[in-house]
DNA sequence: TTCATTGCAAAAGTTTTGCACGTGC
DNA sequence: GCACGTGCAAAACTTTTGCAATGAA
């Protein structure tokens, strides 16, 4: 997905296409890391380093807010960000912290008969495979 | 359950039986309302107000490393703790706030095959019937 | 031109740390 | 008595806020 998609897609959602919006999207994109706020920040610094934290904030939340952006929180303290929007799993190895994607299914749930759901997810961890 | 049971199950799992461990774990075990560290702490002050934070944090991390609480992240920031520790999904209502747990079976992953799974979460989030 | 967004600095809030004192075992 | 746990204060860290300047539409 080059800048112009990108650019198009910010469009439909209703968002203005800045070059730090794009930059931060496209980092998303092109790596499957889950990245934190920190991460993503670091990232960004290296090829602009005016790029300011509070942006990174900003980009992050108005692109998870539209939707193009999953927020993971299976880490303790920071919430970290996935642009694979399509429903999965996410495991979290204990030892090296990498973030896992997984395919599940969705499960039926009991107890909350009627409630609206708007969002699943669903966190494993324990040890991966490099790790065991 | 009573203090001395209480005591008695620390004791298995070897952890001292103090007085803020079991004020902490009682009020756990009594108020499923998946309570966060400063609605504990503002709990505890009540009946003992030399009751300090950093005991609440201590508390809260050793009942949930020797497995007798289950951290619940479903919030955006804050670690929220809940005493049943029987698997199941925490649904929290975008609205009003609370947590309501929920029965669901466990499902197969597949994409991660030959990992070790040590904990599994299911967090949903959408609107309770009470403020749809 | 206009208004949302950016970037900096400061503020607010949360969690951790250091250490003397107290207490369960 | 000893080692661990508590409680206070300070430090460290993270996130939010205020605001002037910038730039996308």
């Amino acid at each position: 997905m080059n800048t112009r998609d990108i650019a198009g897609l910010f469009k439909e959602k209703g968002l203005k296409a800045t070059p730090q919006r794009i930059a931060v999207y496209s980092f998303l994109l092109q790596n499957h890391i889950h990245p934190d706020v920190d991460t993503v920040y670091r990232s960004m610094k290296k090829d602009n380093p005016s790029f300011s934290k509070t942006t990174v904030y900003n980009c992050l939340q108005a692109l998870a807010d539209c939707g193009l952006l999953i927020p993971v929180r299976i880490d303790s303290d920071k919430i970290r960000y996935d642009a694979d929007t399509d429903f999965h799993g996410h495991f979290r190895c204990e030892k090296c912290g990498r973030i896992f994607d997984f395919k599940c299914s969705e499960e039926k749930a009991t107890g909350i008969d009627g409630f609206k759901i708007n969002h699943k997810d669903v966190y494993y961890s324990g040890i991966c495979n490099c790790c065991k």
